[in-house]
DNA sequence: AAAATGCGTTAGTGATAGCTAACGTATTGA
DNA sequence: TCAATACGTTAGCTATCACTAACGCATTTT
């Protein structure tokens, strides 16, 4: 698994790209927002590292996990070639069909994996 | 899997989104744009109506898919509530620093999946 | 009408993703 | 200084993902 989107797409993982956006944190820090266990959050923070959507630093016995710019801004490259104007355009018109009921996504937590 | 974001984010998968983007196509039609199996392709599909991506037509011996507009917004929806103002102005501030090398992704075909 | 071709799906398999349990290591407290 | 504790990572396992091969079923073709 290298592809970045497919990476950054898993429910856990999203979580915690999205938790790193108002600065670093360490595993344990991150770990008390979910259900499964530090281990299990820190075995995606290192997929992340690996993909290059995040940079660690390592003080005292704490890691602290950052997003890394460089990758992010490839992220929001591929999130933008792959959402194409054809797809837009269907969402627009879906819109204007029902333009009461869209659902709005984002549960609170334990983004429920496979 | 039913997390519609991670289903659309496999490379296959995203790249059968995008085609169906201008319309519907059978999966031999859909499957002459990858170098893998039909059946790969139809499973994919398969997977893509399962979580709403997708309708299904038959006619004749064919089968014709097309993007589901309302599972096609739900995933908008999803892609917006994830992608935050902070990870926005990460980026952001990545171009400011570093103008000129971004990437812009988008292989050809064989989206090299795992 | 029977054989052949083309369509999509199911069966079966190897690789691996994501998890918990066990571990090593560094710090803290007595 | 030595036990206890807290942190992050590796070991090991199960579920399942993505694939090719085999199949069933229509539709042509002769």
């Amino acid at each position: 698994m290298q592809d970045l989107l497919e990476v950054a797409a898993e429910p856990h993982r999203r979580r915690l790209l999205q938790l790193l956006g108002s600065g670093e944190q360490t595993v344990s820090q991150l770990a008390t927002h979910f259900t499964v266990s530090r281990s299990a959050i820190s075995q995606h923070l290192l997929l992340l590292c690996e993909v290059g959507l995040l940079q660690a630093r390592k003080q005292g016995r704490s890691r602290f996990y950052a997003l890394n710019p460089a990758g992010v801004t490839q992220l929001k490259a591929q999130l933008d070639s792959f959402w194409n104007s054809e797809l837009d355009l269907l969402v627009a018109e879906a819109r204007q069909l029902n333009p009461g009921a869209l659902p709005h996504a984002a549960p609170p937590d334990n983004g429920a994996s496979s």
